[in-house]
RNA sequence: GGAGCUGUGGUGUAGAUGGUUAACAUAUCGGCCUGUCAAGCCGAAGAUCGCGGGUUCGAGUCCCGUCAGCUCCGCCA
């Protein structure tokens, strides 16, 4: 049965073209002056001439107008300082006695974030009096005249960099800290990254499409969050997870090449690198094929790399199946930069006389090891917190070894004859100095348990430059013990590969998924895959998740029917924005590249949302509030 | 849902073992000061130590609870 395997796009070697070409056009962020459009009223027009940051020796003797924000002040009596900041950067100010008694005595009134706007001629500063730590260290402005445009209350943190604040103040007073220059530079910084993300797209024919953001709710994946309706009392419009079924019927109406930057919604827990709302590059195509959309892919993320950091990533990325990645590296998301790999021991735990390892085994598990050179720096006290670490990740322990001159050191050396001792230091490559750690499980707990330790224990020294990675052949479905059924482990329109197709009876979780996931050191930084395109299958799939006829025709039926009328081969993926900018900015956390970003618990300190509303706003909606239980 | 860490003038910190005027830096305000760029010097004001209980003659410090933030596990197709 067809269910969704792609051909490769035969009228044009477009993969070929993707992988040499290298757009021409280079989004540089243009100086306000070259705007190329003379606005009617003309820019800036009585506050301010210039920009303070771009100023430099070719404006000396001019007479130009700046705007901005009082920075720092140094006053010396007859004398005052002020750096003057802006968008751009910081230009200094002087205010000097000798030059009008009115206007200095005004000045000595200014200060931190007042707003003026000032009128002078720009001098060259004497040799003595440059300032190499500023761009426009060579210059200053000799103010004639001022007009203070607002006041300030003294704010409660410098607005400068590198400043040393609790994130609660930085984030209650969020239009201050963007006041800061890092800040505003990575709003500049975000802005340059999508607009060089829509021109590659245009250039390649993708259309960007809107898709709603008040749809319905779906039974799969994240938790919705939830949008009552007031025509509709009762019924609820939820926030898109991801326009994932929109961008399928886009397919549908024959878009071919739709991309989209676009908020996405999912009300689950939160970490670093996750906000309730996030921001997707969403790309699906027809007629397209896996190859080019990898190479197309490639070629975003180089670009990106290319223009902001100047830095060459070689092409093609390296392609890694899910097995392997979690066999070597214990993770789906391996992180590259150090090898540490993972190291399979089930032929020669089998031969030892350790319980632990055997009964693993017995029951269809694995034993795995993990080498951590000169390991001997670790005292008891830290093999107990690994051991409790180990624990916590769902194994039920973790043997520690330390090889020594003559062999082992370790509670459970007892149970390995000297030759198989041998054979699994050597296996393990350890060398004199090295602690092995050991894990016996069921293999999927046995990789995670140990691909976490491999990242914990990580050395110091990983190399800098980047490593991308397509994770691919991911399983298509996962049982889930809880619920007690089968689950989607990327989403349920994801297409099996063609070969594992006979195995969708019998052995579901053999079935390999048409589904990749791109992965840079560590991080997951984007997820697709080949969707079905066929409705028989979706149906089929729907069934085997549990969903029964009817569940599937309520929730999904547009999406089946759509698939009955003519469903072009498609298949796509989604890049998560926040982190891509992230890693560009090489910050740990997204909020530093989220302009307005919530808290781990999902609040906004600036705004204080989420809140209560109006009884009347309720009622409106015919919703009633429960009463918080009491404790008992 | 669970674990760990943090919470002291506006800000960043110090306050071993409980002991009475809670220290320092910086910012703020006032004074002096014409080449600074983290300006300098002198002075002043500014804190019921996140909140609520408890132990104690006495709590910033110990105990319990609670709130907020951060990080992680679960969760996030």
């Amino acid at each position: 049965m067809e269910s969704g395997e792609q051909q490769e796009l035969p009228r044009e070697s477009l993969h070929e073209k993707l992988l040499q070409e290298q757009p021409a056009e280079k989004a540089a962020v243009r100086p306000p002056e070259k705007a190329e459009v003379t606005l009617p009223a003309p820019d800036i027009p009585d506050k301010k001439t210039h920009y303070c940051g771009l100023l430099n020796t070719g404006y000396v003797n001019s007479r130009i107008r700046l705007a901005g924000w009082v920075g720092r002040r140094r006053d010396h009596g007859g004398l005052i300082f002020i750096d003057l900041r802006d968008r751009s950067g910081v230009m200094q100010l002087v205010f000097d006695q000798k030059l009008g008694a009115g206007l200095f005595e005004e000045s000595e009134s200014l200060r931190s974030e007042y707003v003026v706007a000032v009128e002078g001629e720009v001098v060259r500063r004497s040799e003595e009096n440059i300032n190499p730590a500023l761009p426009t260290g060579e210059i200053e402005l000799r103010v004639e005249a001022m007009e203070v445009l607002n006041t300030s209350k003294t704010p409660p943190f410098y607005i400068e960099d590198d400043i040393n604040v609790d994130e609660n103040l930085r984030l209650r007073y969020r239009y201050l800290d963007l006041r800061r220059p890092e800040m505003l530079g990575r709003l500049q910084l975000r802005h340059r990254a999508v607009k060089l993300v829509r021109d590659y797209m245009d250039r390649y024919d993708f259309l960007e499409v809107e898709t709603p953001m008040l749809t319905r709710s779906t039974p799969e994946g994240a938790r919705d969050f939830l949008v009552p309706s007031r025509p509709h009392p009762g019924d609820f419009y939820a926030l898109p997870q991801s326009p994932q079924l929109f961008k399928q019927l886009l397919m549908v109406s024959g878009v071919e090449r739709y991309f989209q930057v676009v908020r996405c919604f999912r009300d689950e827990d939160l970490r670093a690198d996750r906000q309730p709302e996030f921001t997707q590059i969403d790309i699906e195509t027809s007629f397209f094929g896996i190859e080019n959309l990898f190479a197309l892919t490639e070629g975003l993320v180089a670009l990106l790399w290319k223009e902001i950091h100047g830095v060459e990533i070689k092409r093609p990325f390296l392609r890694m199946p899910y097995s392997e990645a979690m066999n070597r590296f214990g993770s789906d998301k391996p992180d590259l930069r150090f090898a540490m790999e993972l190291v399979d021991l089930n032929d020669l735990a089998v031969k030892s006389q350790f319980k632990v390892f055997t009964s693993a085994l017995e029951g269809g598990g694995a034993v795995k090891g993990l080498r951590v050179k000169g390991g001997q720096k670790m005292s008891r006290k830290d093999l107990d917190d690994l051991t409790l670490l180990a624990r916590q990740l769902g194994a039920r322990g973790l043997a520690w070894v330390f090889v020594e001159e003559n062999g082992w050191r370790s509670p459970i050396s007892k149970f390995f004859d000297d030759a198989l001792m041998a054979d699994i230091t050597s296996r393990m490559e350890a060398e004199e100095g090295d602690v092995l750690l050991f894990v016996a499980d069921r293999w999927d707990t046995t990789c995670h348990v140990l691909g976490y330790l491999r990242r914990h224990l990580a050395p110091e020294d990983i190399a800098p430059e980047p490593h991308f990675l397509w994770v691919v052949d991911f399983p298509l479905f996962h049982y889930d013990d809880e619920e007690q059924r089968y689950e989607s482990d990327h989403h349920p329109f994801t297409a099996p590969r063609v070969e594992d197709l006979p195995l969708l009876e019998s052995d579901p979780l053999a079935v390999r998924a048409q589904a990749y996931d791109l992965v840079l050191d560590g991080v997951e930084i984007g997820g697709g895959s080949t969707r079905i395109h066929d409705s028989t299958v979706q149906s089929g799939i729907f069934k085997l998740l549990g969903l029964s006829e009817e569940e599937s025709r309520e929730k999904f039926g547009f999406l089946l029917e759509a698939l009955s009328y003519g469903a072009p081969p498609h298949g796509g993926i989604a890049l998560g924005l926040d982190r891509l900018v992230a890693l560009l900015t090489g910050d740990e956390s997204i909020r530093q590249v989220i302009p307005f970003p919530k808290t781990a618990a999902a609040s906004c300190l600036m705004t204080g949302a989420p809140a209560g509303v109006a009884g009347k706003q309720l009622e409106e909606l015919k919703l009633k509030l429960q009463k918080q239980e009491e404790e008992e």
